[in-house]
DNA sequence: ATGGCACTAAAATAGTGA
């Protein structure tokens, strides 16, 4: 079983894009974040026409999730990591016996800001959300697009980055509170050279000169964890010429794992 | 280094991203 995770950065543009990733990796089950769409407008004749099955939840300009699956979903939890702002950044159905659980986790802009405390209060409810699943599904998985680079390993200068947001203490405290209910990093059970990385800036070349964070994470119950045989980072979809029809790149790439 | 670049809504530019 292949499960794999990418912030699109609107799924209008990258359509194209997201086609040609599930005809070359097959995955079973691909989660999306930023899709930056209304239900209305979702493209889900493009998916439902060569045989997935989709599910949405999104919203006017920003945000947006959505899962794209061989199997249908089961047990759907649209948007259930609230807030008060009832942004779409969350949902979540069971595959195959998994609680999936896609997230796009609030950026936060800069650590002086009020975006920054409704970060840290949106994780709190997704610690509280993470809790009561594992509790009732032990094997779950949560990914996306976390926003925190978890160590100064996963950042491409420590000095520059530190205390800087996506690499604050509060950040990293969140998530390390959140593996401490029982989910590990899938990315630690492979040997990934230093400097790896899931998003880079559009600007300033900052991909062609690896300038980036690894902020696109799997973390899993130690059942599926225990499952995981794989794990791969898909640079090549960061390349303008590797869509044929379709230049412009996310500036994330996908995530996948394999699963036995 | 307060610029880069990309996307959306809207119909010029402003907000957001990380």
């Amino acid at each position: 079983m292949i499960i794999a995770t990418w912030n699109v950065n609107s799924i209008k543009v990258r359509l194209h894009a997201v086609l040609q990733y599930l005809s070359e990796e097959s995955p079973d089950v691909l989660v999306l974040q930023e899709t930056k769409s209304i239900d209305d407008n979702f493209p889900l004749e493009a998916f439902t026409d060569i045989g997935y099955h989709v599910i949405f939840c999104g919203q006017k300009t920003y945000n947006g999730v959505a899962i794209i699956s061989v199997l249908p979903a089961e047990d759907i939890h649209y948007n259930p990591v609230k807030t008060n702002e009832n942004e779409m950044r969350s949902i979540s159905a069971v595959y195959a016996g998994i609680r999936i659980v896609n997230l796009y986790v609030v950026n936060g802009q800069n650590v002086d800001t009020p975006k920054y405390d409704y970060k840290i209060k949106w994780l709190k409810k997704l610690l509280a959300y993470s809790k009561k699943e594992l509790s009732l599904n032990q094997n779950m998985l949560l990914l996306g697009d976390f926003n925190i680079a978890p160590t100064d390993d996963d950042v491409f200068d420590a000095d520059v980055t530190k205390d800087e947001i996506l690499c604050s203490d509060k950040e990293r405290d969140m998530l390390s509170k959140l593996l401490a209910l029982g989910f590990h990093d899938l990315f630690y059970d492979y040997d990934f050279p230093s400097q790896t990385f899931t998003w880079w800036d559009y600007r300033g070349g900052a991909f062609q000169r690896n300038i980036g964070y690894r902020i696109d994470l799997l973390l899993a119950s130690d059942q599926v964890r225990s499952r995981c045989t794989n794990y791969f980072i898909d640079k090549k979809t960061r390349h303008k010429s590797w869509c044929v029809n379709e230049p412009r790149t996310s500036d994330h790439v996908p995530v996948r794992v394999l699963l036995d």
